[in-house]
DNA sequence: ACCGATTAGTTGTAGTTGCAAGCGTTACGT
DNA sequence: ACGTAACGCTTGCAACTACAACTAATCGGT
């Protein structure tokens, strides 16, 4: 069981990083800002929802916005934040990368499952995030 | 899904880290010395059965030789390879770590699931190491 | 027996991450 | 209104990792 713990993330990153130039965080977080009216946010509220340090979503911030996936601008009601807004250019990337994601992640996962035990393994990931995430602030992306 | 497997590595890393000044991977190391007999592998071996690359267990053997936990030797056998052998206060050291760490992963897992759930929990991790892991190189670890 | 190819392991280099410190802005108590 | 504390984000630094290049030893074909 750890060793799923180990190899799963790693083979998923692996196909994106291969085939997209993208890390699987990298992903994640324009997935978030996709998923969100006028992708964009905050940045801390984005690095809340993906789990990131505040350190570590900066930096990953200034290299999306490098290859113009994303564009930080200003807020206006405190200027002390910024909005990170998902650029057209990263979402046509997004849109472009989820296909063979999603189909990896079936070939890896789902379809070594029956349904029933794609049906537990939903409820039992469900059960486990009331304890590492009691306040929700990861959702569920993409259907994964 | 992809929250578990993003929240439950890090807070595994961070008990250990905590309690212990070991990171999970350090751990995992020890443990796997600690199941062989004679307590001693080649490097290679090692880093197989933990799914390193050898630039990776070398450094972070470096760092366990140094706090004393493992000691490299000479290969009869074969003059190019070393062999790991845990020592004494590897083993001591490990001994203390597991009872923390068993429990902090009963708490944040086993306890959250019922004993059915348990099962067929590790019926799907069994069956998706079939794929992920096809050589099955990596084996349970002190029944995680 | 020899020479090229492979293997075991280490080290150089670059990229990523977390913690702590820093800068500018906003909020709060008086 | 003023000064201190708190917040939002970025940057310095140290630790860890992967890839590639390197050294040393063994294997294979002739």
């Amino acid at each position: 069981m750890a060793a799923v713990l180990e190899l799963l993330p790693a083979a998923l990153d692996g196909q994106l990083t291969r085939d997209e130039d993208l890390t699987h965080f990298e992903y994640f977080v324009l997935a978030s800002l996709s998923e969100v009216p006028g992708r964009t946010l905050r940045i801390t509220a984005l690095a809340s929802q993906t789990n990131a340090t505040l350190p570590r979503i900066s930096r990953v911030l200034t290299g999306l916005e490098k290859k113009a996936l994303v564009e930080r601008s200003e807020c206006s009601e405190d200027r002390r934040a910024k909005n990170v807004t998902l650029t057209e250019t990263g979402w046509t990337k997004l849109v472009g990368a989820a296909p063979g994601h999603v189909e990896f992640v079936r070939g890896m996962v789902f379809d070594q499952l029956t349904p029933e035990q794609v049906s537990q393994l939903s409820d039992i990931t469900t059960q486990l995030l009331k304890t590492l995430d009691p306040e929700g602030r990861m959702f569920a992306s993409l259907g994964k």
